[in-house]
RNA sequence: CGGGGAGUAGCUCAGUCCGGCAGAGCACUGGCUUUGGGAGCCAGGGGCCGCGGGUUCAAAUCCCGCCUCCCCGACCA
């Protein structure tokens, strides 16, 4: 593994650090296919946990799951003038199929906007139909030029979240819901922080009326745009004509919303906790959150050992922690502990000859703080309650290190451009500043620097003391965060 | 599309300059010994040397053409 200090310096570096945990931790490998990407079954677990988490959040606020094609006409794509002008430069598109040339060429959805509006038309004729709520969980293909595994691959898995509102409030309560949502997932899930707003018309999702985003900061000072959830106000009910009957008789179109987050999320829970022995895993997110390693000297130890081991994994089990026993011969207990590490499992439970004869398991910790015991004997009746303990401590303690971190690599109130350029040009980090609202100067931040607007954040993260000059020295007209980004 | 680098065993690569039996480490298979921080020994399996053409007695190696991948840009809600 690379050096975790130069991390935040050399990109290339952190490039190379990431891609050997995305191998090395068995999470995914490549495709033969330029820029998609094989997930393994270590990584997809990770996914799997994760939208566990997502999926029970959206049916507690109310939303359904439905499942639309993955085909879209060409004509429909087109019918939404902004969406189409966005997303038809990196669409898949299907001219021939069954042996023979198609009438009208198939788009591989890279959202699914333009499919599902044209069918939910048909379910909504009056207020009675609405709210229209609604989830889906799919793969999308973005012809990207540059791809990164989990960050940006050409197909990628996400969730996708449609709805449909009477109201111009209603649509505006429910992005507002939803990008709640991701917050509270991305914090008490992935233990990963993130600063909630409003992103700049230039980096509006094409089509929409607001898009508000979840940004999060990596370990090398780049952000990460982890969700975003769009208030699309009436531009798809027109381009599609989805109108429903008011109680006073009315036909007026509907306000919708769409909102997501895919298996990006992967790779910023990889660039959030990660650090030179491998991957470190939050434990809600851990496909397992403890693994046993039986340790023996001949034949009769290993049988007490296994047999203590077993009873250890079966109490973990009954109360409810994902636990698994690593009985692979011919490999020392070593080995197991390394491989391990690199995968990021919480806690590492040594049960060996010296334990079972202190009746205790040895727990050792993959996150470790300063001040903080890397090892406690947890006595082995009694263990489970102990370590489900230990696992929301350290759930806990990922979320205050990635905050800890975020912190000293973000600088507010800044005016001077130069000292901006050059805390882009080194640090990086989040920069709090003020902005003028001029998308040109905007633009020529981006071109100067390759740091971005990542968004304007909302109320509760902006600085006590909001910068009066924009970069350019004009007035500013709000705070901003600025970064480079993935 | 521009700049740079690389294609040889599952992986990482040496060998290419200077043509002469296809190599190493890791991984894999079998056996024995091991196991509290990456085990050791022995035996074994595995190759269109990216593709096509040329030069030569002989090409992974030299020449010509093509293809692919990686990195840095451009692109990216």
């Amino acid at each position: 593994m690379t050096n975790g200090r130069g991390l935040t310096s050399q990109s290339q570096d952190f490039s190379a650090w990431y891609n050997e945990i995305v191998q090395q931790a068995e999470l995914a490998s490549q495709s033969p296919v330029r820029g998609c990407m094989v997930i393994r079954p270590y990584g997809y677990r990770i996914w799997e946990l994760m939208q566990g988490a997502l999926d029970g959040m959206f049916k507690a606020t109310g939303h359904q799951n439905a499942y639309f094609p993955l085909f879209l006409p060409k004509s429909s794509l087109d019918r939404e003038a902004e969406h189409v002008e966005g997303f038809a430069p990196e669409t898949a598109v299907v001219t021939h199929a069954g042996g023979a040339q198609l009438e009208e060429p198939l788009v591989v959805r890279p959202t699914s906007e333009a499919i599902i509006w044209p069918i939910l038309g048909d379910w909504i004729h009056s207020y009675r139909d609405l709210p229209v709520l609604l989830n889906q969980w799919a793969n999308v293909v973005r012809w990207e030029m540059r791809t990164r595994p989990f960050l940006r691959t050409t197909e990628f898995l996400w969730q996708e979240g449609h709805t449909a509102h009477a109201s111009e409030t209603e649509a505006e309560e429910e992005t507002r819901r939803m990008l709640g949502v991701y917050r509270t997932f991305m914090e008490e899930w992935m233990a990963m922080p993130v600063i909630t707003g409003l992103k700049t018309d230039s980096e509006r999702f094409a089509g929409a009326l607001r898009t508000y985003a979840c940004e999060a900061l990596m370990k090398d000072n780049k952000g990460l745009q982890a969700g975003t959830s769009h208030n699309l106000g009436q531009n798809f009910a027109r381009a599609f004509d989805v109108r429903y009957q008011t109680e006073e008789g009315e036909h007026v179109y509907v306000w919708s919303t769409s909102w997501g987050v895919s298996t990006r999320l992967v790779g910023g829970l990889i660039m959030t906790h990660g650090d030179d022995e491998g991957l470190i895993l939050p434990p809600k997110l851990a496909p397992y959150e403890a693994v046993i390693i039986p340790i023996w000297r001949n034949d009769e130890q290993r049988g007490v050992v296994l047999e203590a081991a077993s009873r250890v994994r079966a109490d973990l089990e009954a109360a409810g922690v994902r636990v698994h026993v690593d009985v692979r011969e011919g490999m020392n207990p070593g080995a197991k502990y390394y491989d391990w590490e690199r995968r990021g499992v919480p806690v590492r439970l040594e049960v060996g000859p010296r334990d079972v004869e202190a009746e205790s398991v040895m727990a050792v910790r993959r996150f470790v703080p300063q001040a903080t015991d890397r090892k406690t004997q947890l006595p082995m009746s009694g263990a489970a309650e102990r370590l489900r303990a230990m696992l929301v401590t350290i759930q806990d303690e990922l979320l205050a290190a990635a905050r800890d971190r975020r912190e000293s690599a973000t600088v507010r109130g800044l005016e001077d451009y130069s000292e901006f350029r050059s805390l882009m040009e080194e640090q990086g980090g989040f920069a709090y500043t003020g902005w003028c609202g001029d998308s040109g100067c905007e633009q020529k931040v981006k071109d100067d620097t390759k740091s971005t607007i990542r968004v304007i954040p909302d109320e509760e993260f902006r600085s006590e003391d909001v910068p009066v000059h924009c970069l350019c020295g004009a007035p500013s007209m709000c705070e901003v965060v600025r970064a480079r980004a993935y």
